[in-house]
DNA sequence: ATTATCTATAGATCTATAGATAATGC
DNA sequence: ATTATCTATAGATCTATAGATAATGC
C-alpha cells in the first residue's frame, strides 16, 4: 500500500486527503489533550486515546508517525493559539494612555482565561518538556516573548517605579505573577486558603502586591 | 522459604534483621530517589534503581513489597525530616522579639536550604501525589501545618500590618512566598532573568515584596 | 537456621506494524 | 484508484515471582 510521506516539518503528521480525515485527526488530538492533562503523558496508552476519541490504534498510526508526534501536533495547536493572543496582549498601541497596574491587570486576566480554555495544557507541556530538550526551547521562547514584551510595556513607564532598582524591579516582579499564576493553576495539587478566593479577589491582590512592591506613584 | 511479614504500618517495607540490610535498602531508596527525581517515576524502572544501587531486582523486592513501597519509604524519609525542621521553624519561642520580616526571611532562608539538601523530592511528590489520593494528603498536611504556623506568627505580629484586610493579606503574602519558591526550584523549566540571580538577592526581594504589601510599619 | 542476595523468567502492558476491509472522490 | 479505517499481533519493555546460592549471627 503506498502512503502521502510525512509532513516532517509539522513532526510527522500526515495531510489528511479525505474530509473525515480532518476530524479524525482532531477528535485523536481532543482525546489525547484531555487524557495527557488528566493522567499524564505516560500513563496514557495511545489505545486509550483511540478508544476515548472513538477511533482505533490503526487509524492512530495512519494520521501520527508515533506517540510523540502526537504531542508535537498538540503543542503546535497549543502555541499557535498563545502566539497570537500574546502578540495581542503586549502590543504597544494596545496599552497607549494605561499604567503600570493596568498593564499587569490586563495581563493577569489574560493568563487565567488562557488556562481556562486549555486546562492542563502547560502542565503536559512541563512533563513533556523534562524528557525533550527541543520542546523546552520552544516553550521557553513562548515564556521569554510574553518576559520581554511585558518588561518593555513596563520599562516605558518606569516613571510611574519607585523603587530604587527598576530593572531589577520590573524582573522581580514580573516574574512573582508568573509564579502566583502557575500556583493557582495547580491548586488541585496545594489547595490553601487563597485557592478558595476568586479570580477577581487574587487579581486585585496580586495587582496590590506589585505596585506595592514596584512603589509606584500614581502618574498622569 | 519462610519470611518475616511486611510491615504494614510502614507501607510494606521489610524490617531487616541483618546489618548489611539496612545498608542495601538505603542505596536502593538512594538510587530510587536520584533516578525519580531526574526522570520521573514512570520513566523509571525498578531494575534501573537495583542496577544504579548495585543491587538486583531480587534483593529489592525483598526488601519492598512493590514498586509503590519504595515512594512511601522516600515520603516517610523525606516527611520524618521536614516535620522536624518545619516544627523548629514555626516555634513562637525561637522567634521571640522578632518582627514580621525576620520570620519570613527565616521562613525563605530555611525553604531554599530544605531544598538544596534534598533536590528534586518535591517534584517527585507532586508526580505521585497525582494518582494517588493519599500521598496528596499527606503532602498537604504537611504544608498546611508550615502555613498555619506562620500565619500564626504573623498574626501575632498583626499590629506591624497596615493591609486593610490583615487576614486575607497574610495569607496571600504567604501563598506568593510558597509560589515563588516553588518557582525558583523549577528553574530549570522556566530560565527567567531571575533564575540568574543569587538566594540572597532573591530573598531580599521577596522579603521587600512582602513587606511593602503588608505595608509593614516599624514596631517597637 | 535464618536472612539476604542473585539469576532467570512468567505474565502483563504498551508501542508500532501488517494485512485486510471500507469509504471517498476524481 | 486512492485514502482511511479496522482487527490482530509481533516485539519490546517492565513488574513481580520462583528457586537456587551466599552470607550472617545465635
Amino acid at each position: 500500500m503506498t502512503r502521502t510521506p510525512w509532513t516532517s516539518d509539522l513532526h510527522w503528521v500526515r495531510k489528511g486527503q479525505q474530509t473525515r480525515s480532518q476530524k479524525t485527526q482532531q477528535a485523536l488530538l481532543d482525546a489525547a489533550e484531555a487524557l495527557f492533562a488528566a493522567n499524564g503523558i505516560e500513563a496514557t496508552s495511545v489505545n486509550d486515546i483511540a478508544r476515548h476519541a472513538d477511533s482505533s490504534i490503526g487509524a492512530l498510526y495512519h494520521h501520527f508517525r508515533d506517540k510523540k508526534a502526537l504531542l508535537y501536533a498538540l503543542y503546535d495547536r497549543y502555541s499557535a493559539e498563545l502566539d497570537a493572543t500574546t502578540q495581542e496582549a503586549i502590543d504597544p498601541a494596545r496599552w497607549e494612555g494605561a499604567g503600570i497596574a493596568d498593564v499587569l491587570r490586563g495581563y493577569l486576566t489574560f493568563a487565567l482565561e488562557t488556562e481556562r480554555r486549555r486546562p492542563g495544557v502547560r502542565q503536559v507541556g512541563a512533563e513533556a518538556a523534562r524528557d525533550d530538550p527541543e520542546l523546552r526551547a520552544h516553550f521557553n521562547k513562548l515564556r521569554s516573548r510574553m518576559h520581554d514584551g511585558l518588561t518593555r510595556l513596563l520599562a516605558a513607564r518606569r516613571d510611574e517605579i519607585g523603587h530604587p532598582d527598576p530593572e531589577l524591579a520590573i524582573s522581580f516582579a514580573l516574574e512573582q505573577l508568573f509564579a502566583m499564576i502557575r500556583y493557582r493553576r495547580d491548586r488541585r495539587n496545594h489547595p490553601g486558603p487563597l485557592a478558595r478566593r476568586s479570580d477577581k479577589v487574587f487579581i486585585e491582590e496580586a495587582v496590590t502586591s506589585a505596585a506595592a512592591y514596584l512603589q509606584l506613584r500614581p502618574e498622569r
